[in-house]
RNA sequence: AGCGGGGUGGGGCAGCCUGGUAGCCCGCCGGGCUCAUAACCCGGAGGUCGGUGGUUCAAAUCCACCCCCCGCUACCA
């Protein structure tokens, strides 16, 4: 089976937040399942880098959107590397690859005419040149009078607006006061597909309630058309004749990226005819990881384009979508401070720390919420002491009583039982990561150590080792061979760690496929083994943040 | 306002779709073990599952209404 799986592009006007690492994550325990169970796999994302926000930004830095982007990517990048995502693609929208597919799959379907121009009239700041979103709009709000209401919405009284019905208007940007301009803007017949979209939601069994509800509920509210183009500068230049400096709208290249990414992806391996047998073939599944803000252009939107397209592309098998990360209580808000950012994180803990406790919270049926006791007391006392301490027992064990090689000794009849228990629960990891129940699958995967700490226990293999050693023996090479296939599993969610479990067992190359993590191995001599994890302090942890804030250690506390 | 999600022992959550003795982690109490990172294992106390009414032999689970919390509403991405 052919695997594309994918994570949202984030949006890189800034650093990435924890709540943003939950779809990368999901994504790539994901894709790292996919190849242990020897799927044949393609995870991409990238930056999303067009649109206001970042012109904005870069106007306020004073460089260019380019240059800004450009840095962003990089550290963006490098973060994601270092959090041990596995993508075999991250590109960005400013790819020339990307560029030119936009473009031309944007100009199939405006010749298979599913694509029409209308006037419209615009709020347009004559200072800044440019015509301005609804949300850049602020001015006083007709009816609560609060001052600062947007184009879109008054934040106080929670109204609807439109920037029209403000009271004395006024450019978000730099103050001065917009004008009404009429702009002529292409759009995408989305209801034309309403009957498909309904038909390919309803007979799509995997996806989440979440996104199937609303969805449907959309569909039945009535589709509206979707504009395509903006008049931003900093953009992907709309093709369609009579749009000259035009762009394409963020949203609807960005979600093209799953394609286009793939493409560059066999470009750069110098196949590129495999990119239209992935893309295009029958016995291929596309999975995308997602917040519940984004569903409609996960299931609307971004399949009504590939059905227009008429190309023959695959429709999402899946929309992984999850509901919202809080922290504390409150919403991530880069203005307050409320929330932690990707490299303060890295700075605080290894990264699987991290992965470990953001899947053991994955928000898969309401918000969930991030809270330094819950996450000092998850890690110290079910990564450290349950996993951590079960694979050090078991190690040292074999350290200091068999001078750090496994016996080659039979098993007897309750260590195979112990064993095929073992592999019972890992049945059941991998039918939850196939239900993409992650945080499940990872609690499955606790409970493999359970089980060995409870062998090891009842056992008690440091009386046999003097007065029966035999099962002393059986013990041991039971207790390795789970930790061995407790390796495989703990690769897709904490790769780092099992990494280094794989050459503390002193096995080579690195944790085996699924198929082959209960095959039973003998006589290895152990390399060094020490603590694979320790505890955390909820205090250090805060007090280490503050410090990377105050010092700037991290670009995201000096934005 | 409309739509969606949630309200389960002290804290954090699962179960609800496919009704039938309420489960997990932490915390608390008691016991065991000493190989291990004061780690591990066993046992126990603690919940009438937001409220009211209904369906049913039986409801946390289905239906109706109500209360509270949160999110979304498509030109922010």
């Amino acid at each position: 089976m052919r695997w594309i799986v994918a994570s949202a592009w984030p949006y890189i006007n800034a650093v990435p937040h924890l709540g943003t690492l939950i779809q990368v994550l999901s994504s790539d325990v994901y894709a790292r399942y996919r190849r242990k169970k020897g799927d044949s796999v393609v995870f991409v994302s990238g930056s999303d880098e067009h649109g206001t926000p970042i012109e904005i930004e870069a106007i306020r830095k004073g460089i260019s959107p380019k240059e800004l982007t450009d840095k962003m990517h990089s550290y963006v990048s490098d973060l994601f590397n270092r959090f041990g995502i596995s993508y075999d693609n991250y590109t960005r929208t400013e790819s020339p690859t990307h560029v030119k597919f936009v473009q031309e799959f944007y100009m199939r379907v405006y010749e298979n005419g599913h694509i029409f121009e209308k006037e419209t009239e615009q709020l347009y700041c004559p200072n800044d040149k440019m015509f301005l979103p609804d949300r850049f709009v602020i001015g006083t709000c007709p009816y609560c009078g609060y001052e600062k209401a947007h184009g879109d919405q008054c934040d106080r009284c929670g109204r609807l607006l439109n920037p029209t019905d403000l009271i004395n208007p006024r450019c978000a940007i730099c103050g001065a006061e917009p004008e009404l301009r009429r702009t002529k803007h292409w759009f995408f017949d989305l209801p034309k597909f309403s009957g498909k979209l309904k038909e390919y939601v309803e007979s799509n069994e995997q996806l989440p309630d979440n996104a199937r509800s609303m969805s449907l509920s959309m569909i039945e509210d009535g589709l509206k058309p979707r504009s395509i183009t903006r008049d931003n500068k900093w953009g992907i230049p709309a093709p369609f004749p009579g749009a000259e400096g035009k762009t394409i709208y963020v949203w609807m290249e960005a979600v093209l990226g799953y394609v286009s990414a793939v493409k560059e992806y066999f470009e750069r391996l110098g196949k590129p005819e495999e990119f239209d047998e992935f893309w295009k073939g029958k016995d291929t599944k596309s999975i995308y990881f997602i917040g519940k803000d984004n569903i409609p252009f996960h299931t609307l939107i971004f399949p009504a384009l590939l059905m227009a397209s008429e190309e023959g592309y695959v429709l999402p098998y899946n929309v992984a979508s999850t509901e919202f990360l809080l922290f504390e209580g409150e919403k991530f808000s880069k203005r307050e401070r409320i929330g932690i950012w990707l490299d303060e994180a890295l700075a605080l803990l290894p990264a699987d720390y991290w992965r470990f406790y953001m899947i053991y919270i994955r928000p898969e049926t309401k918000d969930a919420n991030f809270a330094w006791d819950d996450m000092v007391a998850k890690i110290n006392d079910e990564l450290n002491d349950t996993l951590g301490n079960l694979i050090h027992r078991v190690l040292s064990f074999i350290k200091s009583r068999y001078s750090g090689i496994v016996p080659d000794a039979q098993l007897d009849e309750e260590s195979e039982e112990m064993l095929k228990e073992a592999k019972e629960i890992a049945e059941r990891i991998e039918d939850s990561i196939e239900r993409v129940k992650l945080r499940d699958a990872l609690k499955e995967f606790l409970e493999m150590a359970r089980l060995g700490n409870r062998f090891f226990n009842s056992r008690e293999p440091w009386r046999d080792i003097r007065e029966n050693k035999p099962r002393a023996d059986s013990t041991v090479v039971a207790s390795f061979n789970l930790l061995k296939a407790m390796a495989s599993y703990m690769h897709i969610f904490m790769p780092f760690s099992a990494e280094r479990l794989w050459r503390m067992m002193g096995l080579d190359g690195e944790p085996a496929p699924f198929s082959d993590a209960f095959n039973i191995v003998t006589g290895v001599q152990l390399g060094e083994v020490e603590p694979l994890f320790h505890k955390v302090n909820k205090e250090e942890l805060q007090e280490k943040l503050e410090e990377v804030r105050e010092r700037g250690e991290v670009l995201s506390a000096r934005e």
